[in-house]
Formats: C-alpha cells, structure tokens, sequence
DNA sequence: ACTGCCGACTAAACCGGTTCAGTAAACCGG
DNA sequence: CCGGTTTACTGAACCGGTTTAGTCGGCAGT
C-alpha cells in the first residue's frame, strides 16, 4: 500500500509539527504552535502565494479574497514570522548603533542618550527599528556578526581597537562617528580642537595659568589612549587636548605631566579625579573638562571643598549637555549639536540604504562653540602667588 | 541536447547571482556579493553541513578538515548570515525593550538610561543582543510584530493602551516594568505608593501645607492618564498620587484641583510647569515631584523666581537618579533601585526563556526610601498668613 | 470557432542557514 | 574473513516567508 505509506508519512509529519511530541517528552498542555503561512492558505483554501499577497500585494487579488484570507488570517492569530520576511526581503529595516563599550559604560553618560535621541528620531520617521550593538563576551566583532541591521552608525570606534579588522570585514553601510575617518565610510564629527581652543582661550583672557586638564575614557572617547604611540593625539580626545595645548602654549603655559588627568565620562568619574588631583596637591583655579558629566562632578567636589565657584575655581566643560544649564552655577561649555549628530549620522546611513551614496563618502564637519555661563571667572588674586611659590 | 540544457540552466543560474545583472540595470563594477554557505562547500570541495559543522560542531569534523573550510571560508570572507542562523535556529539571540513613546522622548528622561543600563548588563553576560521597540510610524503593534526578539520587556506599558489587545496577541514572552501586573506575565515594580508617602510625610513632618504636586507623562508614566475613568488612580503615576494624598489627606491638607500639574519627565519640562504655575498664582512652600528631572527643573526655575531652596521652597523628587547628588542643594528624594529594576526585569525575562518559567509569573516588588538631603526644609515663617490671604 | 488577452490564482524556486537520517569506508575483535 | 561499530561526511528536509513564472477559465474581437 504505497499510496498508504506516503499518506500516512505526511499526516505523521504533520502531527509532529503540531504538539511536537518527542516520545521521552513530557507530555504538557498541547499549545498550538504560532500559525504559519501554510495553516492560514490551508485553511482560507488558497496557496501560500495567496496569503503573501493579502498581506502585501492585495491588489493582486479579488478584493473579496483578500478579505477573506486576512480574516481567516486574523481569527488564526496569524502574524508573518519577522525573521522570515527578513530573510526572503533581504533587509532588516534595522539599523545599529554600534558601541566599542558595553552598553552598561556608554549609558552612563547622558551624551550617549542625546545622541542615541537624535538617531532614534530619524529611525523613526524612516520605518527603521534601532538595535544596541555592543561587545558580546568581549567581541565586538562577533557582536556585529549576530547584528540582523542594514547598516550601522560606529560611535567613537577608534582605529587601533585590537577588532578593527574584523570590523571592517563586516563589510556593512556604516556611518563612522567621533571616529577617524575611513575613506570608504560617510563620517560626522565636530570640530573638537577648535571648540577645545576656544574654552582655553576664554581661560587664557580671563587669566588663568594654573589649569587642570581632565580628559575622558569611555563612551565618548572610544577605547583609544589620549596619546598615540608617537605622542601625537589621536581620537576625539587627543583632538581636544591639542586644542588646549595650541592656546595655552601660545601663552606660554605648559602642561606638565600630573596636568592631564584621565577619568570615565561620568559624574562620578570627575568628581574622583578632581579630588584626587587636590589631594596630590595641585592647586588650579581652573579646569578644562572634556565633558560636562565630568565637569558637574568637579563642580560638586569642589564644594566638598569649599571652593567657590566661579571665584575660587573656574570651570569649563564640554559638550553642552542640558544638565549643564541646570547646574548652579550655571555651566560654561563648549556646545557641539550632540543630538544632531545622531541625525546626521542617520541620515547620511539611510540615504546609503536608499542607494543615494555619494562618493566619495561625505564627511561632515559640525561646528562647535563656547558657551559662556556662570562657571568661569577671573581667577583668585591670589593666584600669582602661589604659582611662584610652586615653581 | 538535454543535458546541455540542464548545464545552461545551471550555469546562467550561477551567473544571475554573482552579478545580479538585469537587462536595464546600469553596469556598476561587478561588486561580488556576499558568499552564502554553499560557496564555501564548493570552494572546499564539502558539502554544505561540513562548513556548518566546521563552525558550530568542529568535533563532529575531523581537525584537518574543520581547519581547512574555514581557512577557505575565511579567505572568501564568509560570515554566516544571522538571520538565517535565526530563522533556523529559531531564536533571535535578542531581547527587546518596548516603550510606548517615541524613542527621541524615552531618552530625554534620564531615567531611561538607568533602566537599559540594568537591562544592558544582564543581556550581556547572558550573550544576548538589545532592540529598543517603539512605536513605528504610530503603531507600537506594528513595532513589535516587526521586532525580531525572543522575548521582551515592556516598560510602563499601560493596560489603556490603544493596543493593548495587538501587544497582547503578540504572545511572547514578557516581563512587565511599573505596569499593572497581568496574571500571565511577570512583573517588576516598585512600591511607588510607599514611597510617595514617605515623601508627603516628610513635607507634612516639616509643617508644609501648601504643596505642589507634579506628576509626570512620557516615558516613566506611561500614556495612561493619571487618574482613570471612575477617579481612581491608575498606573505609576497613580499610586504616587494616591501616596502624596494619604498622607496629605490624614494631615488634613487638600489638594486642590491646580495643586496637581503635569509635566514632561524632563529637565525642562520641571522648570516650565513650575514657572507655569507660580504664574498662575499658587505659591506653594513645597513640591512633590514625581521624577527627579522634573526636581531639577524646579530648582533651576525657583532660582530664577529669586526663591532660595530650601528656605522659601522645599523640593522633593523621586527616581534617585545620580544627578540629584549633584545638584546645589543635593535633592531630597525617593530612592528606587531603577538600575536593579532592569537587571531584575532582564533576568526573569531570560529565566522565562531558559525554561524556568516559575508559576504563577513572579511579580516583584521592590523597596522605594526616603533620601533626605539638602533640597528640603521647614517653610518659611511667613506661611501660615500668606495661606490665610489666599483662602 | 479560433486567437489573444486579461484577471485571479498557484507551483515552485529562493532567501541562507541548521540538522536529521543515512551511507561509505575504516576499524576491530574473534 | 566476517558482522558490528565508529568515523567522517553528505543529501535532503526544514525554518517561514516572498516572488517569479506560469496555468486556467472566461470574455472580446474577428
């Protein structure tokens, strides 16, 4: 009885897909499986093709039909598989924001959600759906290989990150942020030296000699040391600090060794390192932060302090961050558009996709500028004197 | 010649895929794309299943052969692609984290942050991936039935929601965050109502009568307004307003109608809806703030009225985000553990994944304290009379 | 009555992997 | 030298959709 056999291998098949019931398995409530294409056509009657179309193609079809098919569809709790149409579609309709730190770092600096809010509102408006990319076990590389995206938007990916081969190899649209230049990739960045110069030349006019330089690790700075291998500076950061060395030593002020501190991009993170810098006995009436989380936690340790901002301390931070206008006093900083950023990264990724690429890739520089609130001042009076006495 | 037919077929097969030439298609440099499995078992002379092995069961593999494909595989560039690595394994390898607001509004309140950054930490140790879902060109259902996730956690989610039912069908796996507990899922939140009268009892303790409260919308809250249909409160926001008029109603104060306003969990949105209504008369001694940002922006509005905080206003927050210490004068606020709310929520969710789904759904609540700082105080003398004047 | 065309629908290929069942060859003890 | 096990690998089914290239019946035109 061939016709038998084959009969009953199918109606077999089909039980096993319906409760999967392994013979060692133990035997639970029967929960229908998710319904596929092929229930739904089997029940409406019709093909699979039939079922596709009422979905997206329904003037392919009678009117009546498609009705039909989406009502059959409906009462089934019918939903297409999203990873199938990702499949057979060829996109995703996904972007990703790729992050060299894990995601519980680069949260803890608000410029991250800034930046992120800028990308997500031109996500949004595109139909694209947002997914984190950070490293997984330790590898960003195979983090981006699990990533289903279109593209992806690289936030402070430094080139001397030890996967930067691997990352290349991925070979997806990517739009390179706070991050060297590729020249196959579009890239957005700020113009970090000229906003770094123009907080220390504010520093500089109103007179100050003794400043405390904190750089940031972290979210924003990419994994990158400050200073390369050769001493020069490299990444977003090292920009910066090239900025403030150009004025200061215009004016013939040099940084010395303990003048540069390094802390993570975080409330916390500056107001350690200003305390510890104290402790180590130095005594600046001014600091350049290359963050405003950073410079909030030095405005708060400085009242630990006892130190009066802007009389006693003058503080300069960077970014922008709205925090800064909330913070008493009121912040002086470099502005850069951290949110348009993020759209301008977006966008630049989705005219890509769209097929829109220019070449060469763009790379769009955008501007930054001081600005001046209550946290900076003339320093103490006192201030040429314990220079002398320190030197 | 049959058999040559057979071969042509094959062979103009092979050659529509690596350059995808169509009749009108622009001739662009015959990029070659990305190599699929099978071009990889050719290359190396296997089948197909040796290079899956090779990389996913390399013992099934004799070593020399495991190496070679992927050498070749390497050579070619070959990366599995995820999604069809999703397709048949049938899992995503991904979780989602689903608000009901626009994701350019979820990351305006820096709550948000904390949350992910809790959520972040557990998926990254247990290697998977983080898709924000929001809504997509209106429609949150619509979002979610494109999102490609195992399971998910749904912040603030509201049972008003306008579709609730879709989400619902949706049927997968979800851990519920400061939403009204449906039976069939877990659940994490906090003891918003707890909390909220610790903080009212502190105002009360302090002598305060005349209170601002104000509540929030957007990202924490939910869409759900703040009181439901028959009056009774609904929601986070809720069971904080509930807590603030216990205890205010038992100190014999009423809230009256404008003595509750509603604002944007942002920084901003604090500082407008106070402003808002010291402009429209009221001139409380003190405000109960349902978020911290919401805090901020009062103090910061309250400076510019000339009022000193916390002599001639007390405030109060809630969140205990990092921000609040380090304002000028560090926040009294109710501490709730947003951080350990997301770990939390994560972990139940990949629990319910792992198949430890304990029954019924667990549904956790976690402890809400006062952090008494330096934003609150006793009124200022002058309220006893200025209460009388407006009465 | 024959051809051509149109509308409605379907069969089968395809997206790119994983995995089950099976096979051929090598190995092994008796 | 023989049955039985292992080892190393393969063919084909499958995941769940979309899309291409038809098929088929009906109707208009001649």
């Amino acid at each position: 009885m061939p016709a038998g056999r084959f009969a009953g291998a199918a109606a077999s098949h089909v039980v096993t897909r319906v409760d999967d019931a392994r013979p060692g398995a133990i035997v639970t409530e029967t929960r229908p499986r998710r319904p596929r294409i092929a229930d739904v056509a089997q029940v409406a009657g019709v093909s699979k093709a039939s079922v596709s179309f009422a979905f997206n193609n329904p003037e392919r079809l009678r009117a009546e039909t498609a009705e039909r098919i989406r009502s059959v569809a409906a009462e089934m709790g019918y939903r297409p598989h999203p990873v199938a149409r990702m499949l057979s579609a060829r996109r995703t309709m996904t972007i990703g924001v790729l992050t060299p730190q894990p995601l519980s770092q680069v949260y803890a600096n608000p410029f991250f959600s800034y930046f992120a809010e800028g990308v997500a509102s031109v996500l949004e408006e595109g139909g694209f759906g947002l997914l984190m990319i950070s490293p997984l076990r330790g590898s960003l590389a195979r983090a981006l290989d699990r990533a289903t995206v279109d593209g992806v938007v690289a936030l402070g990916l430094d080139e001397t990150h030890p996967e930067i081969e691997a990352i290349r190899h991925a070979d997806l649209p990517m739009v390179l942020v706070d991050a060297p230049a590729w020249p196959e990739h579009a890239a957005v960045e700020v113009d970090d030296e000229g906003g770094a110069r123009a907080a220390a030349q504010h520093l500089v006019d109103l007179g100050h000699r003794r400043i405390l330089v904190i750089a940031v690790e972290g979210p924003v700075a990419g994994e990158g040391p400050v200073a390369g291998p050769e001493g020069q500076h490299e990444g977003v950061m090292g920009r910066r600090l090239r900025g403030y060395e150009a004025v200061l030593g215009a004016a013939g002020i040099e940084l010395g060794p303990d003048a540069v501190v390094v802390a993570p991009a975080t409330f916390e993170g500056g107001e350690a390192a200003f305390l510890r810098a104290w402790e180590d006995g130095l005594r600046p009436t001014a600091v350049l932060a290359m963050s405003d989380a950073v410079a909030i936690g030095v405005l708060q340790s400085s009242r630990h302090l006892r130190l009066r901002v802007p009389r006693d301390l003058s503080i300069v931070g960077f970014d922008d961050l709205p925090v800064g206008r909330f913070s008493d006093p009121p912040l002086t900083t470099v502005h850069q558009p951290v949110r348009r950023k993020g759209e301008e990264a977006a966008r630049l990724l989705l005219e890509e996709l769209g097929g829109k690429a220019a070449t060469p890739a763009p790379h769009r520089v955008l501007k930054t500028r001081l600005v001046v609130r209550r946290s900076t001042a003339v320093p103490p009076a006192a201030a040429g004197r314990e220079e002398v006495e320190r030197t």
